[in-house]
DNA sequence: CCGTAGTCGACAACAGTTCTCACATGCTCC
DNA sequence: GGAGCATGTGAGAACTGTTGTCGACTACGG
């Protein structure tokens, strides 16, 4: 069974409230800091129990930092900038298709896919550096 | 000014043998077991050296552990059964396509992508659990 | 062969995350 | 509205991957 308790629902609603990607850190400092009283443990809890729900969108920083996100339940995929860390959100049902048509002709059931797209956004490309890695 | 050692020659030359994408650990793992004598340390900062010199690949795993791979190894993704572990490697110009467009279509430039397909393989499918989460 | 500065490697330190376990509390049943 | 109890909480320890430290080592130019 899982219950509706004070924490759980706090941490919910931090995401109501903040845009873009933060970090379980991120949110257990922001609750403490307005108050809230809440352990670290709990926090990671849960927001792996919100991602679980499919109610948080959660990726991994380049520094191996977990960062989430409220998301719409639509899926969608992320692209983003390397530089400035900027997270455009984006659909594609063309990947969606061809991954589940992939999976199929290998046999495989129950499919699920992870997509991320980098690279430097044009105003990191125009203001920074000329050229970056090309990896890949 | 930049040496070459044995250690560095060495950990470019695992790279060379290995298909797909590997942790620095795995590397060090691999070279100790063929009797290379190399620590750890090493072996993050040749992989990191190698990833600043364009030769590696780095992305993270979902579990937040850096992996790496030779850039020069043609691009695919992979179709991984979330049961048994068995790995399928697939190409789909479709999805290159599909992420340089849109990523074009924000102003981004220096694309690149990760894409890893989850499922139940068929062996599993017939011979073990009915069901499976549907994450993401 | 020498000098030296880049490199090595064992280990410590660090950050993010997960685990532990005694205690607290939401839910269900009455 | 309670009693009972499975589930949740939270402080801190433990764990994992990674980076820093520092004395010893060694590749490389001369």
């Amino acid at each position: 069974m899982i219950r509706n308790t004070r924490q759980r629902t706090a941490v919910n609603a931090v995401f109501d409230e903040l845009e873009g990607f933060h970090s379980a850190q991120e949110v257990h400092a922001r609750m403490r800091a307005s108050g809230d009283s809440i352990g670290l443990s709990t926090v990671y809890r849960a927001v792996q129990a919100l991602v679980d729900d499919g109610e948080l969108d959660s990726i991994r920083t380049d520094a191996g930092e977990a960062i989430y996100r409220r998301c719409s339940t639509r899926h969608h995929h992320h692209l983003v900038c390397r530089s400035c860390g900027r997270t455009e959100e984006v659909e594609g049902p063309t990947v969606e298709r061809w991954a589940d048509r992939v999976a199929a002709e290998h046999g495989f059931v129950d499919v699920t896919h992870t997509l991320e797209i980098f690279g430097t956004c044009a105003a990191c490309h125009s203001a920074g550096a000329p050229s970056a890695d090309q990896p890949g």
